[in-house]
DNA sequence: AATGAAATTTATGCCGG
DNA sequence: CCGGCATAAATTTCATT
């Protein structure tokens, strides 16, 4: 799958906005709305184009407590560590989830309503599990970005 | 702004996929097409839907890094912290941005090429800047759950 | 505030260049 | 691989209950 700079200038326009009509992309790129659509299609269906998603308001749902979590697993092995990170990755609370290098194993982004939701949380998914050796969180005071776009490379 | 249990509902299969057809999603719930479109409506002018955006593949396009950043800053009156964080929030690369309680003042995901732009980002945002005292970073090896959505509490 | 139908807009498929 | 046109589908608006 290759994405010549038509591909990519449309991407970086779609993906902060999906409800542009294809006609008004075409119009900024140079392109007809019917190629900008068949540029489109191509990109879901290769998969370069993954999930068309809202983001919503957390506060006006309810949800005041965004936690950065830090997870250090005792068993790194790949069996362990994908079983937990399945598990997670399964819980609706936790909104993102990343394997990283270093001295910690997992770092989550877990969106709930309140510091006692999380407490709950916290005995079902880390506390309740024996592979987890420990765990450090980090209340977010302030989402000044969320779930952002992505810088699209020139080639 | 006040969301009822169907407004729910529809929230909840639409922030996976905004492509779904108001009709399936009345026929999921129990409403017409018409009073579907019409709670996506509102939801978006009361900006409940804050932003419908297309998740990206960031290996397809040469994004091959992500790196998860702790900042720690000298000063952090509002004022100085502000200025950081709108700076940083600016950059394309920087996906998302959080303000946090603890030690650290600020944690980044940053999504690039490679090393290499890592470091020239690092030298244009963090080490050229004097109210950075220290910052550590996390290589992300595996994005198990990316820009994932949100639990929607009952009520 | 929801429904159903009409009107408009948007997307898809096909053909010629 | 593009543009243009025809067709199909989805969204918006409006009248009605």
């Amino acid at each position: 799958m290759t994405l010549d700079a038509l591909d990519r200038r449309i991407l970086d326009l779609y993906q902060r906005d999906t409800r542009l009509p294809a006609e008004q992309i075409g119009a900024t790129v140079g392109l007809s709305a019917a190629a900008v659509q068949r540029r489109l299609k191509r990109l879901r269906e290769t998969r370069v184009i993954t999930a068309e998603t809202a983001q919503l308001d957390c506060a006006a749902l309810g949800l005041g407590l965004t936690a950065i979590v830090h997870v250090d697993l005792i068993d790194e092995s790949a069996r362990a560590s994908h079983a937990f990170r399945d598990r997670l990755v399964a819980r609706p609370e936790v909104q993102q989830c990343y394997g990283v290098a270093g001295n910690v194993d997992y770092v989550l982004i877990v969106v709930l309503a309140d510091l006692a939701a999380y407490e709950t949380f916290c005995a079902q998914c880390l506390l309740h599990d024996a592979n987890v050796r420990s765990f450090t969180t980090q209340v977010v005071l302030e989402a000044a970005k969320r779930g952002g776009a992505v810088a699209i490379p020139a080639s």
